[in-house]
DNA sequence: CTGAAAGCGCTAACAA
DNA sequence: TTGTTAGCGCTTTCAG
């Protein structure tokens, strides 16, 4: 009457011997290799099914494949990443392979490493890295290891794929709409990014700058208003404040991220000010918390299921050619108006 | 001048021959083994650290651990999680351990036994299941063949830890603070559950209950209203849509989750009827979206950051000693009040 | 088309 | 305290 303790594990050499063949072919079903007759595949399968077989994933590792792939996610709280997260695992769905997700820190740059180290580590066969805020030098080093895809706009590295929005475009887009609707004191908030080795490939300095041209390309470059503050909601609330001690109030505000909307949305509900009546208010990334009815905010839309669905895409062709040409993908955002922005001095 | 191709990864054998010392001595500092004298030790980490030697999780996996513990949790847009999220992954910090995340789908029972099935596959030496939606006999299963706790109330089992909030107490605080403001007729938004085996065990049922219970204890047993909907945005909408339709309608809503407060809140602007100027609305899990000022939901605090420490802890504790009985942690829910409930008739 | 055997990197008896 | 050795479960040459 011992408790059936720890029952061992079925192995491949139980399948082997239930279905009467070598643990070879037993592999070789497994992976849908060649060289197998169909009547042996089929009992094999039956044994597996009849055993209840599952391979280990850690002893496929030591010779060929996991089927995991790891997907570094900066900031679980950002309400973007679920969407690409939805377009990656749904594209991977019909394939072996599994994905696992590392929590990164935010902006945090030593989790960063912390992760995709412990990834690499496990064995993973290929990496997503979301909007990573590590160094080029380190991205290459970790795609030199391990199949790569990053999302974000990280350059044209012939390391690894990469699957961005185009957040010029974007940029652009918000300032057309504020510009339609009659406002000229545009301002927008950005993220001061402090690491100049990496200022040009972030998203919120793509962002800045494409608020830049855009306002120029409208005749309104004497109007360009820019706060550096961080892509948080305090960030956001902190950056509306100084906008607000401004001799001229800007009229509209183009927040670089949805998150930093609210922020902006706080400090404006604070000063007794009314969105839009007295100022209009955009963000970026159309999460969903711009679509809730009480914040109802102009934003961009992305498309983060189809980054996502691209980013699998893309790994899956790295993982079986590693060794073939990066590919770079950009996706065009579209501008979502709601509540938050409507005409100048109406 | 080839390309220097896939660097063969440094293996203890290397740090072996570099530190002039066996592999089982090496093995040994890797894990602050017993059996190894401080110049030794010392003399072997001086050579990992000039190797850039890492220890592979998949081979430690085939004889011992893998240092690495899996978290399934069920809805990444649920914001409640990030909260037990950081709690878990800062007690673990100090550790060997890295956390790795399955994503679950959304009450999605299959998805869900998918994650844990490849988790166990990848040799996880823990599992914490956050608020799984499984059968008891499917998270037995899983609990007997590796350490497991369980967040959410999923009954006092004897195979796995659980850590869980009150949500009883958590039911009576909303209805307490909403018939001190004066309130008698409030309504309860609860999450349907259709499989009557695990019915009891959760959340939402215990938080109905809890709504029951008190409001019997205010002598408002008459007053029991309860919408069965789902636990999303759109259940809140069409719930409170509901809720709008009857004859005496009610002058606070208690949504069993804030997500379906949000969706109340929804339906109710769209109604043309403000809050809390013709009906409070509470919701449930205190996430960050409560907090935001055009929201200001008064909501019930979990403590998501303790549930979270907590769960690590227990579950440090079972991977030490897998045999040893089961706990069951409960932790005391606080009440938020925010703009969103006042007083009644107001 | 199938199987025997070597070995992936590491840990855990057991010896020395 | 240290080293030798035998695997963990799987994939992969290489023969049959």
């Amino acid at each position: 009457m011992e408790p059936p303790a720890q029952a061992r594990r079925v192995t491949i050499v139980d399948v082997a011997q239930h279905a009467q063949v070598s643990t070879t072919t037993v592999s070789k079903v497994l992976r849908n290799a060649y060289g197998t007759s169909a009547a042996t595949r089929e009992k094999v399968q039956r044994s597996i099914a009849a055993l209840g077989y599952r391979p280990y994933a850690a002893a496929r590792g030591m010779r060929g494949r996991t089927y995991t792939v790891g997907v570094m996610l900066p900031d679980i709280r950002n309400p973007f990443f679920p969407d690409i997260l939805d377009g990656l695992t749904e594209a991977l769905r019909e394939t072996d392979y599994q994905v696992l997700l590392g929590p990164g820190g935010c902006n945090d740059e030593p989790a960063e490493a912390r992760v995709t180290e412990a990834m690499i580590d496990r064995g993973m066969d290929g990496m997503v890295l979301i909007a990573p805020v590590s160094s080029r030098p380190h991205l290459e080093r970790v795609a030199r290891t391990v199949p790569t895809v990053v999302v974000g706009p990280h350059g044209n590295s012939a390391a690894y794929d990469t699957v961005s929005d185009d957040d010029t475009l974007g940029a652009a887009l918000v300032v057309g709409h504020l510009v339609g609707l009659g406002h000229r004191r545009i301002a927008h908030i950005e993220h001061a990014e402090s690491d100049p080795t990496r200022l040009a490939d972030m998203p919120n300095a793509i962002r800045a700058e494409g608020y830049r041209r855009a306002m120029r390309e409208h005749g309104l470059a004497e109007e360009i208003d820019i706060v550096s503050t961080t892509y948080t909601q305090e960030g956001g609330y902190l950056g509306a404040r100084q906008l607000l001690e401004r001799a001229r109030r800007p009229t509209a505000v183009f927040a670089g991220a949805d998150i930093v909307a609210l922020g902006v949305l706080e400090a404006l509900d604070e000063a007794g000010l009314s969105v839009p009546g007295d100022i209009s208010v955009a963000g970026y990334d159309n999460t969903s918390l711009a679509a809730l009815r009480p914040i109802s905010l102009t934003s961009v839309d992305q498309a983060g299921r189809q980054i996502g669905a691209e980013a699998a895409r893309l790994l899956l062709g790295r993982i079986a050619d590693p060794g073939r040409g990066a590919a770079h993908v950009r996706l065009s955002p579209t501008l979502v108006a709601r509540r938050s922005t409507a005409a100048a001095g109406g």
